[in-house]
Order: structure tokens, then sequence, then C-alpha cells
DNA sequence: CACTAATTAGGACGTTCGTCCTAACACCAA
DNA sequence: TTGGTGTTAGGACGAACGTCCTAATTAGTG
């Protein structure tokens, strides 16, 4: 069970090459090559590549629910936790016009497959509308912190997605400051509105 | 050069499974199936998987074109225009729910596997972004034309994406209504501005 | 050290796919 | 009818892939 087993180093490269490859592109020999091992070994770890995607996909649960919590403890504001949440299109702008969004791409390369696994990515997605919906819910948006939480969503997805296809560092900036900005809107009008 | 000629029948096919299954995961045979036709018939018309692929994208751009000819033809507003492209989310809703937008899900499909027709594929959202942009300048926005291009063409991949994880309509309708509002502020912001 | 279980390497196997060849068929002009 | 061109069917071919088996190696335990 320690940390570098050869394990968790074949769900790290799988992780990448995923999120870099795309799922049904990545190769068994693609991650033998990345973690240096024969490709004959897969099976003793994994029966199927299914379970390699079932297991990357809950250590990117696992991952989200960590860095979710941690902005959840670096501030006590709904608002600024929030703003942790659309700041990380800046903080991983560079991959992110590179390979899109590790979520949205996941979750779009799996509904097309009908793929067993599709709920499961879906769910990654999940943790973040959840965990949205609450601290809008905070920000006494009680009635309509789900379609808040939505609305961003699909904001940051549609940012992630044109940024993809045209690799405009601009255009993610000023994307977030107007999400900002929305944010901002958002919080005042209900804090006047009592 | 009829209309009903085989080679255009191959192309209507993969046109549609393109879209539902994605270009990767489409075969020979999935197309073959679909028209009716031998599987070894396909080099006649086509020398590689590509070059269909390419004559999908130059129809789509064809189509695209006529689309946003009809739109201009249609309304002489450039505001009502606009709002022709935002309604497209709510005729194709239950498509774009069932497989996405055709446009975002080949650009998104393309950028990972690092296609050849990667540009090509671009080339069809930039068909709506300079529309757009044409349509936002008419709306005495010049200087920020593109940027709001932008800002529109990412709210609604997003919301496409989105609502083809989750599969919910109100969703569509919801964001759509929001879009709409979003315009006629963009629109009327400006004409108070003078 | 000896013995057992865990782990790894290498490759076989069957399938699927894109590509390509060739013979046969259809249509049309002379 | 004859000849030629356009079109189609069927299958061959090699490569790539997921899966699975087995022998060899390593690590852990008494």
């Amino acid at each position: 069970m320690r940390e570098n087993s050869t394990r968790e180093q074949i769900i790290t490269a799988a992780d990448d090459l995923f999120y870099r490859q795309g799922f049904e592109q990545t190769t068994f020999a693609d991650i033998a090559e990345a973690v240096g091992i024969s490709r004959g070994n897969f099976y003793y770890h994994f029966k199927t590549k299914g379970e390699i995607l079932e297991a990357v996909i809950k250590r990117r649960l696992a991952n989200t629910q960590d860095m979710l919590d941690q902005w959840e403890a670096e501030s006590s504001e709904p608002l600024e936790r929030i703003r942790s949440f659309v700041r990380i299109l800046i903080g991983n702008r560079g991959k992110i016009m590179r390979h899109g969004c590790p979520v949205g791409t996941l979750c779009a390369e799996l509904a097309k497959l009908e793929h067993l696994q599709r709920d499961a990515a879906n769910e990654v997605m999940t943790l973040f509308r959840n965990w949205l919906r609450r601290q809008f819910a905070a920000l006494r948006h009680e009635a309509d912190a789900d379609v808040l939480a939505m609305h961003l969503l699909a904001r940051s997805q549609g940012i992630a997605l044109v940024a993809n296809a045209y690799q405009e560092e601009n255009f993610v900036d000023a994307e977030v400051e107007q999400l900002l900005d929305w944010l901002d809107a958002c919080a005042s009008q209900r804090t006047h509105a009592e």
C-alpha cells in the first residue's frame, strides 16, 4: 500500500495521458512506456482498461474533494471560496489552452462513447456542482443556488473549450474578470435585497 | 454530380456518425452499413478516413454559412440576428443534450488527437465567431465586437457541454433566457451611452 | 537459508481497423 | 453488339490493440 507502488504509478501515468490524449487514444503501451514497466504486467494490477479509468476517476474525485476542502479551510467567506474556483482557470491556463479542462473533456469523450464509466466521470463535475451550490446557498442564494452553480460551471467549461480551440491567453483573462464581476454582482445583489 | 450520389451519401452518413459517436470511434464499417454499400467501395471515393472528415467539415462549413446568410436575410436587425444564434440551443436542445454541440465536440476531439484536420474543424467555430463579431460591430460595439463574440461563443459551448453531461432541459431554457437578457443589456447599454 | 507469495517480463492470441488490390458489374457512346 | 469508363463488391494484408497465459524474478517470512 506504499505511495509509489506500481499500481499508483500506473494510475498517475494514465491520469496524465487520459487528460492529454484522451481515454480511447491512450494505449497500454503508452502507459507502460511512461511508467517504465512491461506491457503484460498490467493484467496483474488491472483486469481491463476500464478498471484503470475507474481508478483514475476515483483518484480525481479524491483530489478534487481535497482541493474543495482546502478552499473551504482557507476562507470562511463563500464569495472568496467561489473566487478560488474561478481562479483555477488562471492557475491552469496553460494546461487548459493545450488540453482543455480535465473534467469537461473526459465527460465529453465518455458521453460520445456511451461508456460504462460515463456516470463516474460526471461525478467529478457533480462534486464541483454541489460544492458551488453550497457556497451560493451560504451567500443567501438558497433558492437559486443550484442554478447559479450550474451557470458558473457552464461558463467555466465554455471558457476552457474555446480557450483550447483558439489558445488565446487574453481571452481567458478577460473572461475570468467578467466572471469575477458577475460573482460580485451576485453577492451584492442579494445583500442589498434583504 | 447528382445530389444523391454515393459520395454524397457517404458524407451524409459520416457527418451524422461523427457527430453521434465521434470521429475516431466511427469505423468504415459503420458508415458502410449506414449507406448500404460495401466496405471496399470507400477507396474509390476517398483515399483515407481523413479525406472523409475533410469532406464532412467542408459540408458543415457550407451549411453553416448558409444558415448564417439566412439569418442575415431574415432580419436586418443585428440584435435579432444574434438572437437566432442563441435560439439554436433551443431548437436543437434534444440533440445537444444527447450528443453535445456538433462544432464544439468535434473541435475538442480533434484537439486531443492533435489531428491534421484540427484547424479545419476550428474554422467552423471561426465562421460563427466572425459572423457574431460583425453583428456586434453593427450593434455599435465596434471596439469590443470580438470580445463579445467570443463571450457568446463560450457561453453557448459551456451550456451545450453541461447540458450533454446532465441532460436537464430546464437548465438549457434558463441559460438561454439569461443569454437573451445579457444580449438585450448589451444592446441597450451601447444605445444609451452615445 | 528455504519456502511461499507477490510481482514482473515477454510474448501469444484473436479481433478490429484502415488501407489497398482486383475482378465483376453497370452504363453509355459508337 | 462492342468497347471503354465509371462504379461496386469482396476480400486480402499488415499493423495495432486489449486481453490473457506462463515462466522467471523478487520480496517477505519462518
